[in-house]
RNA sequence: GCCCCGUUCGUCUAGUUGGCCUAGGACGCAAGAUUUUCAUUCUUGAAAUCAGGGGUUCGAAUCCCCUACGGGGUACCA
């Protein structure tokens, strides 16, 4: 019988979800539907000196407007809770005591101060400490320490850590899922701290306790984990749980778009583009990093875009929806390269889910904009403005600039057009457009593009240079939709009013 | 330094059991078409001797080795 897919996505909230953070997630999720198994998000904060405010809040916030769903997890629940590790901080001691118990663990006593130094002595002479298989007989632990000396300190309560003891000249397997087999030697592993002197577990011991009790079937996370799977995978053997052993999966790293090296915050404050997917205020700092959010991507192009960087169907097409993508993906067709972040093709990503999007939910949203600039018109004329506008926005935060014209006629007219399409006798021309505009009825764009054709045609007119210097008069630019349909939008009277208002400040008498 | 992982057009990638690859697609780029404008859209094009060098083989992007380069790790951080 298959055991049921069991994954999850373990956030450290030190800050706000990266980028990176939310493709691991996607593919937990994408793996997890698909398998119709369960999506758990469990906060990591075993290190209480880096827990940054409202860091909790903001991932689950972030997964919320990305539409992907967990089925168990902080703020959820489930039959495993809690799912905070500080909240289980009790369980882990007993773990670590049972390794210490095994033989495969041991008190180490080894000030901070005392490693420094000793850190610095190897440097001196070129070589790197580790504490290891070949060290650990020098320094002051359970290991080399009489088991008196050992009982007297803990019974003063010394601050001790316990520490994984690797047994020598072992070869450790790892099968992952994407780079098939991996072997380490155990003799070039350090013994890492499992539990520290705050009586916190590091993430090593916390990971595999919990992902052994919550019955986590498959581990997919980031690259930087695989130096210590093998500690992972040892743990598993020491507890006696390689029956159960979750299978691993690393992910090739999100580069930055420019050189080389993990794509970080500071990268997308330097280029432009977001690293996370909801702006965030440090509480700290008062920084602001922008979001996707805030930006203007749609959430289904945000996945689409973040799905096929490091994973691909292996067809041609490219645009998912969200089912799609939970039917076709496999962890076998993950890259293993890391993958460089391309801003133009998450621009044209959302270039598409824009043409997509309804223009009734686009409408929805534009309206905030426009009510928070005062404009108050039915909802119908902002869906059709939507309707004429969209196919020329890359983000939606582009909807005003591309539409404002809709709302409020142009404060200043562009140079360039001025001097490339207003000649002397444009504005005459424009009093007679006037009139014929007047006349016309009923004012569909339709009717008023035949009549001001004909009309063009009949006075042996330039219909460049009347189009757009009427385009100048009701845009201020050189750019937008059908200027009829611009026309009949904003009706007659406003039409002429901005027609007047140009001669006025354009070709003052 | 040491350990691990990787390396196909500028970028994301297809290529998975070696032959249909004179290496395909998409973004971007260039040219053209459409258009009153800006975009969109459409067509066409340039763009990877598959990191380099050795093998194995009738035949290698695909298998093996070496080198180079890139990335990750090397904390009482995750």
């Amino acid at each position: 019988m298959k055991k049921e897919v069991r994954v999850r996505f373990a956030p450290s909230p030190t800050g706000p979800l990266h980028i990176g953070g939310v493709r691991t997630a996607l593919y937990n999720y994408l793996f997890a539907k698909q398998n119709k198994g369960k999506f758990i998000l469990r906060i990591e904060d075993t290190d209480q000196t880096r827990f940054v405010e409202g860091a909790e809040e903001y991932i689950i916030e972030a997964f919320q407007w990305l539409g992907i769903e967990f089925d168990e997890g902080v703020g959820i629940g489930g039959d495993f809770a809690p799912y905070r590790q500080s909240d289980r901080k009790s369980i882990y001691k007993k773990y670590a005591q049972e390794l210490i118990d095994k033989d495969w663990a041991y008190y180490a006593f080894d000030t901070p101060e005392e490693l420094d130094v000793v850190r610095k002595d190897f440097e001196a002479q070129k070589k790197n400490f580790q504490y290891d298989c070949q060290t650990r007989s020098n320094m002051r632990n359970s290991l080399t320490l009489s088991s008196n000396q050992v009982k007297e300190l803990l019974d003063s309560n010394t601050p001790y850590v316990v520490r994984f003891k690797f047994p020598e000249n072992t070869e450790v397997h790892i099968n992952d899922m994407i780079r098939k087999e991996v072997i380490m030697n155990t003799n070039l592993l350090d013994d890492k701290v499992l539990y520290k002197s705050d009586g916190m577990p590091t993430y090593h011991l916390a990971n595999v306790v919990d992902d052994h009790l919550m019955q986590i079937s498959h581990v997919i996370r980031g690259e930087e984990w695989l130096p210590s799977c093998p500690l992972h995978v040892m743990l598993y053997k020491a507890f006696g749980w390689e029956e159960t052993m979750p299978e691993f999966a690393h992910l090739p790293l999100l580069l930055k778009p420019d050189g080389n090296g993990k794509l970080s915050k500071r990268d997308g404050d330097r280029l432009g583009f977001p690293v996370f997917p909801l702006e965030w205020h440090d509480p700290k700092t008062n920084e602001i990093s922008s979001g996707y959010r805030e930006k203007g991507y749609i959430p289904k192009a945000v996945i689409n875009f973040l799905a096929l960087l490091g994973w691909n169907a292996g067809i041609e097409q490219e645009i998912f929806t969200m089912e799609e993508l939970i039917s076709l993906f496999s962890i076998e067709k993950i890259s293993k390269a890391g993958a460089k972040f391309d801003l133009d093709k998450a621009k044209w990503f959302n270039h598409q889910y824009i043409q997509m999007t309804q223009n009734s939910e686009l409408a929805k949203n534009f309206n905030q904009t426009l009510i928070e600039k005062g404009f108050n018109l039915p909802i119908t004329y902002v869906e059709e403005v939507v309707g004429l506008i969209k196919e020329r926005c890359n983000f939606t935060t582009e909807l005003w600039e591309q539409g404002y014209f809709f709302f409020t006629p142009p404060e200043a007219y562009d140079e360039k057009i001025i001097k490339k399409r207003w000649k002397p006798t444009t504005p005459n021309n424009l009093i007679q457009i006037i009139e014929l505009l007047d006349t016309i009825e009923p004012f569909s764009s339709a009717i008023i593009e035949e009549k001001l054709h004909n009309y063009i045609e009949e006075n042996q007119l330039n219909m460049g240079d009347i189009m757009n210097a009427l385009r100048l008069c009701l845009v201020g630019q050189g750019k937008g939709p059908h200027l009829y349909d611009i026309i009949s939008m904003i009706g007659k009277k406003e039409t002429i009013e901005r027609i007047n208002k140009a001669i006025k400040i354009i070709s003052p008498q």
